[in-house]
DNA sequence: CTAACATATATCGCATACGATGTATCGTGT
DNA sequence: ACACGATACATCGTATGCGATATATGTTAG
C-alpha cells in the first residue's frame, strides 16, 4: 500500500508540474491553460468542429463549446457555420491571432516534460518509459477486468498494449 | 520528443483512471470527487481547520471553505468555532455521517491503484516504482533550475530526491 | 413525403477551482 | 491601550467542467 501511495502522489505531482508548465506559457499569452489547449488543436487543424475538439481535448461537449464562445467573443476564434452540415460550425483562428502565432505551440506541452527527460542518462529514460507501460498496461487490464472498458475516456496511442477495441 | 509525449499522455491517462475510481465509490455515497477527499480528511483528522485541509489536500483555502460549506449545509459536517482561535473553525463530521461511515475510508483512494499493482510481478513493480523515483525528481531538479522552487505546490513525501527546504 | 431517430451545438444548473478582497482575530512591539 | 502586520475564514467574480436538456438540422424507415 506504501508503494500505491507513492505511486498515486507521483502522478498527482507530475501532473501538477505540466500544469503549471503549459500555465507559464499560457499565461503570457493572456489566456488560460483550456484555452490555450483549444487554441493549439484549432491551431493544429485550420478548422475544426466542436465535436471534434471535444473528442481530441477529451472535454465534454458543452464544456468546449463553453470555452470557444468565451475565445470567441474575444476574438481569438471565428465560428464559420458549416456549408456541408448546417448543424455543424468550423472553428478557426481569427485572423490576427493566425499572424502572430508561434508556430510549435502544438508541441509546447510537451517541450517541459522532453528537457526534463534530457536530464538523465538514456538508461534512466528507459526505466522510466518501462515503467510506464506497465503500469498503463495493467491499468488497461484492470479496467477491463472492472467493466470500464467502454469508457475509452483516453487512449495512449503511443502504446498498443491489449487494446482491441476500435469505437 | 516522441517519448515525452508518451510519457506525458500516460500520465494523464493514469489521472484519469484515479479520477474515475475515486468518482466510482463517490457517487455511491452521493457525494463528488472533491467533496468525498474532504470527508475523508476530516474524518482522518476527527477535526480540522479549513486552513489544514487547505493544505493536505493542495487546493486553495477558498476552493475548500466552498466545499465545506456545501458539506455542512447537506448536514454531513459540523462548523464549531475555536475557542482558542476564534478566527477558526473546527470542522467534523456530523453524527449522522460519523455513524454509517466506512472506517477504511482513508485508503480508498490507493485501493484501486494498489490492486493495478497486484497484477503485475514483483520485479515489474520495481521498475515502475523506480521510473516514478527517476521522473519526479528529474522535474524536481528542472523546477529548481527553472526557479520554480518556491512553489511547493506537492510534496511527495515518500521519496527524499534532494529537496532540502523547509515550511 | 412524413414520422422517427440521430447528430451537432447551445444553454442551463450545479460543483469545483482560484485569485482578490473583506472581516475578525491574534501577536507583537511600543 | 494602541497600532500594525499576520492569520483564518468568508465572499465575490470568473473560468472551467459536466450532465441534462433544448434546438436545429440531417438521415432513414415506411
Amino acid at each position: 500500500m506504501e508503494k500505491a501511495a507513492f505511486i498515486r502522489e507521483s502522478i498527482d505531482f507530475l501532473q501538477r508540474y505540466m500544469m503549471k508548465s503549459l500555465q507559464k506559457y499560457s499565461e503570457e499569452h493572456g489566456v488560460t491553460i483550456p484555452q490555450a489547449r483549444v487554441i493549439a488543436e484549432v491551431f493544429a487543424h485550420k478548422a475544426i468542429s466542436i465535436k471534434l475538439l471535444s473528442k481530441n481535448l477529451k472535454m465534454t461537449q458543452s464544456t468546449v463549446s463553453d470555452i470557444v464562445e468565451r475565445l470567441t467573443s474575444k476574438g481569438l476564434l471565428v465560428k464559420t457555420p458549416n456549408p456541408k452540415d448546417k448543424r455543424s460550425v468550423e472553428i478557426s483562428l481569427s485572423s490576427e491571432l493566425s499572424e502572430g502565432i508561434d508556430a510549435n505551440i502544438p508541441e509546447i506541452t510537451n517541450q517541459s516534460l522532453s528537457q526534463v527527460l534530457n536530464l538523465l542518462k538514456p538508461d534512466e529514460q528507459e526505466t522510466i518509459e518501462k515503467g510506464m507501460q506497465l503500469l498503463v498496461s495493467a491499468v488497461k487490464e484492470k479496467m477491463e477486468a472492472d467493466g470500464m472498458d467502454h469508457f475509452e475516456f483516453f487512449d495512449v496511442v503511443y502504446f498498443p498494449g491489449k487494446t482491441k477495441k476500435e469505437k
